[in-house]
DNA sequence: GCAAGGTC
């Protein structure tokens, strides 16, 4: 038998289509697809299915000394069971192996991990190695018949890179950690990606908080072509005040008030301007190269999706089998892709089917190239395959499009601009002002898209045109009005999360499969906030201790240095041992200066946490309110004088606690805003939200439902010190029935009741409109059973699309999931093994 | 309970 081993499920699937002339059975072995045919069967990875680890008695952090991680031994530890099991089951009976993973670095170290696991089972069954661009008839035919060998250089040099940054990424966040006394959840963390990354954004930021703004003004104009006496709206136009700066360029910003006074008198006293020049340029606008995954970030980020969630999308999508690989650096298409017919196959789909039509009929097709060309997937496109609207969600839709007319655009012409550049100039000038001897003159700039060329079918590029009428040189305009703007220069912005990718990019830092999720660990960590992205104090303080200590691991260098090694060893010019031992005594050398300043490290990281929690001076002991958070989870206002000060003021209990620049006025505490995604809200000043709380008088509104025949208890409507409202019952905590409302608004008691709870119908006032919330129980009821449907989705790792597959499976509610016996359900689910369903039920507790 | 790299 003859087994092929690709790096993921899809590949071997698509593989299995080609090699068998769509004529394969799909089996399962451990819980994972095996596609058969003949005397062939093919399984596909879940890219590494081992990884590197250190041994088990070097696992608790307290008991082994950092520096000891240096020459610990590092061995590999099948992380993928389920997949390493049936690997090893189908080995043992193969009498010819053929690896087809991924055609890159990574790909050739999957590949020979694979190779390890079936020597294991099998010592003499031969290994071919195959290497195509893209899963097509052509290049797999031919790879196949190509067959050659493992690249055991090229996949020692990706097993540098492990090691390297396990032994730097571990020690060195170990010692942080220890230094500081953060253990458990709350560790601190760098590593070679994620340290230049925060160095990023914490540079930016002590910029930002470096920059002394400077004054400057900026002078303007209305303008009107006269036309005989008439005059038409269309005929106004703007123009700005421009002069020659000191190094010959042309300048707009008058740096000193005196002078920009002194313009605008005389520009204010002008009532025609005379047209000096006119120029007409046309510039043509090349539509934009396929996307790469940097790029497809980019522009989804422009949509409104946060990297991460477009990248969520795109997977699902590609899984769908509606895109293309999403994780890609290529931006050239592949010779074999047929333009012509995916614009075929595209022009049957809704919206975006004409714009594809109407790209048929052009004589030539050639599609736009970028700079990059690698080898192992293609540019993100469709596949073709269209989606049916009842499969896709309205966030799916709006991503699929969007890749979809990215490819159209790349086929699409050229579009044209003409622009016209007027100069006009106003008063001939008076040597006594002493600025500008000479007439002041005036600009305006106008731009009109002469062929729409390819943002006809991509409308995501501004089109915005600016309006400047035909004029003639010597021709007089009138001026109709100025202005004299003063304003200043403002400080760099803050990078975006697609931005910030984008510079990782060019940095050379992280891949395009990574990159979003390390500015997603950057948040999980505690060291940015809010997006754009902001530091902590605790970012600040782990960049200048690692700047002092440890500066490789906050710089791009040592990514550049590591990129050269691993080329030396692929070219065969050094060897594995030789780098890893080099950075090895890179890094003893880091912590012999490491040693002495453990306490230092400790303290300034141990004060920046404390700063990054504090609120302001305590109303009780005047030390200090930090927000904390209870054994329970749950945040609250604490003194740092506990346990001699016990006060304390609640937060509310939907999210994660951020404190704002704002101080309250009354308190001098800074305010407080809930992180919690779509549900993120400012709560203010928390000793304000517990005043107001003590303030309002509850409202009854009815009978308790639980207590009220018994006891003679009532509901009412209550707000909280927390901030969150309620219809609570007033025997509260004897009796502890409860129904939630919503934060925000007025809340109108209305006249009209609820026949069956026998409540009256609140309305509540919040925005423009008022919305009607009912029956406070009947509203509860509706939002439970709107609840219920979803239960699945509440455990971590279980998206939309699984929930679907499980009980696709039988598997309707989390109750039912933990009935299940793992490996008979993983058998159920395509790429699901049994140690996920334990995970999931293990999470689910 | 460490990294970064695959993939889901």
């Amino acid at each position: 038998m003859e087994l092929i081993v690709t790096e993921k499920d899809n590949a071997a699937r698509r593989l299995s289509e080609i090699l068998s002339g769509e004529d394969f059975d799909t089996e399962r072995r451990a819980g994972v697809n095996v596609y058969r045919w003949g005397g062939t069967r093919c399984i596909g990875l879940s890219g590494h299915v081992v990884a590197v680890d250190f041994p088990p008695e070097y696992d608790d952090w307290r008991d082994v000394e950092p520096v000891e991680l240096i020459d610990a031994p590092v061995r590999k530890r099948p992380t993928q069971e389920g997949i390493v099991r049936a690997l090893r089951l189908l080995s043992r009976e193969a009498d010819r192996v053929v690896i087809a993973t991924d055609y890159d670095r990574e790909g050739e170290l999957i590949g020979k991990e694979a190779y390890e696991l079936i020597r294991e089972v099998n010592e003499d069954v031969p290994v071919d190695r195959v290497r195509f661009s893209s899963i097509t008839q052509r290049e797999v035919t031919e790879a196949f018949e190509n067959r050659d060998e493992i690249d055991f250089d090229l996949a020692a040099a990706g097993e540098a890179r492990q090691i390297i940054d396990l032994i730097w990424g571990a020690s060195l966040t170990r010692f942080l950690s220890l230094s500081a006394r953060q253990l458990g959840n709350d560790f601190i963390s760098v590593g070679r990606v994620q340290g230049p990354t925060l160095k990023l954004i914490v540079d930016r930021e002590r910029e930002i908080e470096a920059f002394d703004p400077e004054d400057y003004w900026e002078l303007f104009a209305d303008l009107l072509k006269r036309e005989g006496d008439e005059t038409d709206a269309e005929d106004a136009f703007d123009a700005q005040y421009f002069y020659e700066a000191d190094d010959g360029t042309e300048a707009e910003r008058v740096w000193d008030e005196a002078t920009a006074e002194a313009v605008y008198g005389r520009l204010a006293e002008a009532e025609a301007a005379t047209v000096a020049s006119v120029r007409r340029r046309s510039r043509t606008d090349e539509p934009p190269a396929p996307f790469n995954t940097t790029q497809f970030i980019r522009a989804a980020s422009s949509v409104g999706y946060s990297a991460q969630r477009a990248m969520s999308i795109a997977e699902d999508l590609y899984t769908a089998g509606f895109i293309t690989y999403p994780r890609t650096d290529n931006t050239v298409y592949p010779e074999d892709l047929d333009e012509r017919e995916l614009l075929d196959d595209l022009s049957m789909g809704r919206e975006f089917g004409d714009d594809a039509e109407s790209l048929l009929d052009l004589d030539d097709i050639t599609p736009t190239e970028g700079d990059e060309e690698t080898t192992d997937h293609p540019p993100i496109h469709p596949t073709g395959e269209l989606p049916a609207p009842s499969e896709i969600s309205d966030d799916e839709w709006e991503v699929y499009e969007l890749v979809v007319r990215r490819f159209l655009a790349t086929c699409a012409p050229d579009a044209e601009w003409e622009h016209l550049r007027v100069v006009t100039e106003v008063d001939e000038g008076d040597d006594a002002v002493g600025v500008d001897d000479g007439p002041l003159r005036l600009k305006s700039n106008g731009k009109r898209l002469v062929e729409e060329g390819y943002h006809r079918v991509y409308p995501y590029f501004s089109t915005n045109e600016s309006y400047v009428p035909d004029v003639s040189k010597g021709e007089s305009l009138a001026v109709t009005d100025t202005a004299l703007e003063a304003k200043q220069t403002q400080p760099p912005r803050r990078y975006g999360q697609s931005r910030l990718i984008e510079t990782m990019e060019d940095m050379g830092i992280g891949t395009k499969a990574t990159r979003h999720d390390v500015i997603q660990k950057l948040y999980d960590r505690g060291y940015i906030e809010s997006d754009p992205p902001r530091p902590t104090g605790l970012a600040e303080a782990v960049v200048e201790a690692s700047e002092e200590f440890a500066d490789r691991i906050v710089s791009d260098e040592m990514t550049a240095q590591l990129e050269a090694d691993m080329q030396a060893i692929a070219a065969g010019e050094k060897n594995f041992d030789e780098v890893a031992d080099e950075s090895r005594e890179m890094l003893a050398q880091v912590f012999e200066e490491l040693a002495e300043s453990r306490e230092a490290v400790g303290d300034h990281l141990q004060k920046s946490l404390k700063a990054d929690k504090q609120l302001g001076p305590c109303p009780e002991c005047g030390d200090t309110l930090l927000v904390r958070k209870s054994r329970a989870g749950s945040y609250f206002v604490g003194c740092d004088g506990y346990p001699d000060c016990e006060y304390t003021l609640p937060l509310p209990s939907t999210g994660k606690p951020l404190i704002l620049d704002d101080v309250c006025e009354d308190h001098g505490l800074n305010e407080v805003k809930m992180l919690a995604g779509r549900k993120t809200f400012v709560h203010g000043c928390p000793q304000c939200k517990a005043d107001e709380a003590d303030e309002e008088e509850d409202e009854v509104i009815g009978v308790c439902p639980d207590c009220g025949e018994e006891h003679d208890g009532k509901l009412a409507i209550k707000r909280l010190r927390s901030g969150s409202r309620l219809v609570g019952c007033t025997r509260y905590p004897d009796c502890d029935y409860s129904l939630p409302l919503p934060r925000r608004g007025e809340i109108e008691i209305t006249d009209e009741s609820c026949e069956e709870h026998d409540l009256p119908h609140l309305v509540v006032h919040s925005g423009d409109e008022p919305w009607e919330l009912g029956c406070p129980i009947c509203n509860y009821r509706e939002y439970q059973s709107r609840q219920a449907g979803s239960e699945l989705e509440t455990i971590e790792g279980v998206g939309e699309k699984t929930a679907e597959k499980l009980k696709d499976a039988g598997v309707e509610d989390v109750p039912s999931l933990k009935e299940m016996e793992p490996d008979a359900l993983a058998d159920e689910l395509d790429g699901v093994g049994p140690d996920t369903v334990r995970d999931w039920q293990a999470k689910a507790d």
